[in-house]
DNA sequence: CGTTATCATGGTAACGGTATCATGATACCG
DNA sequence: CGGTATCATGATACCGTTACCATGATAACG
């Protein structure tokens, strides 16, 4: 391969003036701004971007740290920070940790020792370690989507209280006093806000929060199967089902199929996070959408106006509103409900 | 921060005997690593890849270059190069081109500049100039789900062809004989296989191929759904479509449900890919399932195994069968039906 | 005991760019 | 006309690592 001498000797100018061409940088003649162009056709020349960055400091690389890319809202979040990175000339190194601290560790030395720009971090969990790691490193960082306690760090997240607050609120106005939650893990920020939610929705409308029918597990199909198969043995039974992730709703679905109880007519459900395709194909789910997509270009946004400014300065924590879609699975679509129904589709 | 140096100095050893350390390689007295270990520990020294790159020509790191991970298919091919890339000690880059051939030739000149160790490609359109420019900078790749004529290059993808076939095939023999077809674009072998298999399948039913029922266009929803309004006022009206893509099916049925039509009972609709979350909602569409992860996990490892033994040889065509699952919107579900057909799930 | 294989360590020179500083030519100014 | 700003170019050193080669100590061997 050809280097930035030869390109310089065939051009007969000095390295620098190649370098200085390549950026445009400085002053440079037009004569020899052009015979460098002709010489870097010829050889057919590609600069060494390695070597550069050894030099510069600088990789022109970020690095997305999330859960799981088969996550249709992680999917798009990572579709937002892909085009927003690119625009502003930086490639994107993907890593899927699947809600394991270790995993995330292993990943994080990588992308330290690999120099890279900065960091787009999902944290597995709470815990300020891993963002403590980065910091020390001096390597510019933004949390995403979740909250990590005791962390001086920018960070975008979706208003989960909020949401579910106004989910639970909605099952409650539609006549539902018993409703079980379905909640992700203890120690993730996302999974403790929509609890929160829930009961505030519950001791708002003076309606007892009962321990026996919150459940707490990791994020998945499986985990949403089995906390319904428990969830609807209590007695009472619970007449609405508020999950807490889109994959457990998913989980929850397929129990309640298998117990045969039909949704909503005999157990509403409402869950977190869209499933977009879903969506397009026979809109189900009553769910409260996160603005995934802009939550990770305004991530990446923000990621990269650390870069060049890098000045200290506060830490910002960006909340962007969710939106309530209301859909079958939550039984009767209320027309002159107060949330932000945009959409209310499906006979 | 620390560089091997300082770690030597601290170690009363040489950067060399550090570096064996580092990398676990020729011999090195116990004694000697010990302190390696400890001054590493001491002063945190977290070894620089980019140098290490510089020198060795390895950055240990690939490039997924696809059209766009928004869609599940390519998630979850994604998904499988990741997580093989990652057990290998690979980073991934992740690239979306967009199906634009100038989108993807950025990406290609970035990833060259940057000395990715190799290329996953799922081309734009099936013009080799890419794969031609990637191997003239002598970088390992593999294409990935579809055809480039022309190009001397490892490639895994799906059988189109024979997917197509059976789909058709399929709606022949539910009674179906005037069947329109909702293509991708000319120029992609995917698309091109595709009616190719749609083809076979008429042929071979004796029913002619009439060339008004196939239209060509990009793989989008958008494009599904007006291709479905001018397929069904061509007359005679079909009676079932075949969309040649998933995102395409969706439009379809978007643009039936605008005409009222109900789909199976006024028309019958089968498509390629699967939906992986309308399965596991409300399974709807028949169609042939591509094993997305384990081409993914394929390619990865070819291309992985290239790496190594640089030595030339063959390239290799790898073929994965592709599984046809049937469900409600091709109409009743035939029970001995000749495909592998492994669910025929909901009532 | 001399020769050779194995183990252990280090010196030197790259890898391919760019930061920094220096130098010279020309234009402009009061 | 001397001094300064602007334009244009280059020499040198260095970024942090490893490839390559050399050297010495010790063990093994005929």
């Amino acid at each position: 391969m050809a280097t930035i001498r030869d390109v310089a000797k065939r051009a007969g100018v000095s390295p620098i003036t190649v370098s200085r061409v390549i950026n445009n940088f400085d002053y440079v003649s037009e004569e020899n701004r052009r015979r460098v162009h002709e010489a870097i056709a010829e050889l057919g020349y590609v600069p060494n971007t390695v070597a550069r960055s050894l030099r510069s400091k600088r990789t022109n690389t970020l690095a997305l740290v999330l859960t799981d890319v088969s996550n249709p809202f992680f999917t798009t979040v990572a579709r937002g920070v892909e085009d927003t990175a690119s625009k502003a000339g930086y490639t994107v190194i993907l890593c899927n940790t699947d809600e394991s601290e270790a995993e995330q560790q292993k990943y994080l030395d990588v992308l330290i020792q690999k120099q890279v720009d900065g960091i787009l971090l999902v944290p597995a969990t709470s815990s300020p370690e891993s963002v403590r790691f980065i910091q020390k490193h001096a390597t510019p960082l933004v949390i995403l989507d979740r909250r990590v306690v005791g962390a001086e760090a920018d960070t975008v997240l979706g208003d989960s209280e909020g949401g579910a607050h106004e989910l639970v609120k909605l099952l409650i106005e539609l006549g539902h006093q018993r409703i079980a939650c379905l909640s992700g893990p203890r120690g993730v920020s996302t999974a403790e806000d929509r609890v929160a939610g829930y009961r505030r929705a519950l001791t708002e409308a003076g309606i007892r929060v009962e321990a026996k029918r919150i459940s707490y597990g990791p994020f998945s199909r499986r985990t949403g199967y089995e906390m319904t198969q428990r969830a609807m043995a209590v007695q009472p039974r619970p007449t609405a089902l508020f999950a807490g992730h889109n994959f457990m709703a998913i989980g929850a679905m397929q129990a309640l199929r298998e117990m045969e109880m039909r949704v909503p007519e005999d157990v509403a459900v409402v869950c977190f996070d869209d499933l977009p395709l879903d969506f397009l194909t026979v809109p189900f789910f009553t769910m409260a959408a996160q603005p995934a997509y802009e939550m990770g270009k305004k991530a990446t946004e923000l990621l990269l106006a650390r870069l060049v400014d890098e000045g200290p300065h506060e830490p910002q924590e960006i909340v962007l509103p969710t939106e309530i879609v209301i859909r079958r699975s939550s039984g009767d679509p209320l027309v002159n409900h107060n949330v932000k129904a945009s959409v209310a589709v499906e006979p």
